[in-house]
DNA sequence: TAGATTGTTAATCGATTAACAATC
DNA sequence: TAGATTGTTAATCGATTAACAATC
């Protein structure tokens, strides 16, 4: 553990961290924000548990993967742990996310981003229409996709979104993984190869819809 | 077990099926896809493993919730299961489906269902803003959110995808389960309180991009 | 028949939940 | 101090993978 004028500070262990805890963080962030936003300076992690349809067990052992920040018989402190926790998903630093793919779903996505107060921004955009490179998203202009490499790697970009045919996606990742990125959302309906380290999220509407319609059924 | 012909039919047990199980299925239905399209009649547990990049036995188990589709010592038959997945998905019936909010991700959602060969079809839209009603997305007309329980319970709609601000969320899913639906993809940030047997799936871009954040740190 | 592959049981792995000593 | 709540260990639960008899 580190520990910083007596708190213990982004300690995260050697141990390896499950995706389903990763995944969490956002949902207790966006909460103490709300906890914040409404006065709440303390929470414990039966009331955490309560607002969030978790098991406070679930939450206190969540948060010990990184570190100590509860104290016992009190609870959390709200803007204390919002603070962690955003250091912990690395929300503080500049993150800089490449989309490829400016269709439909691709420039709803791109809107949607900077519509929404997300510490995580789209910062360019890529299409291979002639049609659509040059025109604006928002405050983005769609880049043209041939010259990817080239600014994922002046911009030193680390996260992106796959938002093409399936047939170009393999294509567009080796692209993207070779010049840098490390880390995919893919809307693509494929599973996708990549290099050791680097980690894939799949988040494919149509398949999410069918398998929605099993519950549908009765 | 039913069997119709000597073949084990769509023979769901009373065993409970994992999530995981479900959501895996059209994954195998869309690789079952291109296999039919290529030709292929006959495929193993593991050659479909290499494709997917899948374990072999898990295939096999997935499978075996609903029946027994296979033959040993050959695998199974391409077309055959390709149906069968289909119908456990509850893919062959026509299922409406209904979306709430037709801001930029939900108008995509709409087109991106349009353009893509989905068996399921997004079939209302509906919005509260009178300056959206009435406008259309692709071939389907805005329709007024106030109408929402009434067109819901006349077309028997028991899918719906909310694509509405966070605030506005709960709401709604109240009102559409009232009315029959059963099963939701949501997109709104927000956890929701659903009515026993009411299924909720969770599909939040800004908090994957946020979590995503935690694996593009290093 | 020999080789291959299923369906299923058993073993393993990992994640969730319960319990409780430590302590604020 | 008494009551509350953490951090953590142990127990439970569930999902994945391995192994193999059955059999095409």
């Amino acid at each position: 553990l580190i520990h910083i004028g007596g708190i213990a500070v982004l300690s995260i262990k050697n141990t390896r961290i499950p995706d389903a805890v990763i995944r969490r963080l956002p949902v207790y962030l966006r909460h103490l924000e709300q906890l914040l936003a409404s006065g709440v300076a303390v929470v414990s992690s039966q009331e955490l548990g309560d607002d969030l349809d978790a098991n406070p067990a679930q939450i206190r052992k969540d948060l010990a993967y990184f570190g100590e920040f509860g104290r016992k018989g009190v609870g959390y402190d709200v803007r204390q742990l919002k603070t962690i926790i955003a250091d912990i998903l690395g929300l503080n630093r500049q993150q800089a996310v490449a989309l490829v793919g400016a269709g439909h779903l691709g420039t709803a996505l791109c809107h949607h981003n900077q519509q929404v107060d997300s510490p995580i921004r789209i910062t360019h955009v890529f299409d291979a229409d002639p049609a659509k490179i040059g025109t604006r998203i928002g405050s983005l202009t769609v880049l043209d996709a041939r010259d990817l490499e080239f600014e994922v790697r002046r911009a030193q970009i680390r996260m992106a979104i796959i938002a093409v045919p399936a047939d170009a996606a393999q294509p567009v990742v080796d692209r993207l993984t070779s010049a840098g990125v490390v880390a995919l959302l893919n809307f693509a309906p494929v599973s996708l190869r990549v290099p050791e380290g680097v980690y894939v999220r799949h988040a494919d509407f149509t398949s999410e819809l069918l398998s929605l319609a099993y519950y549908a059924q009765r």
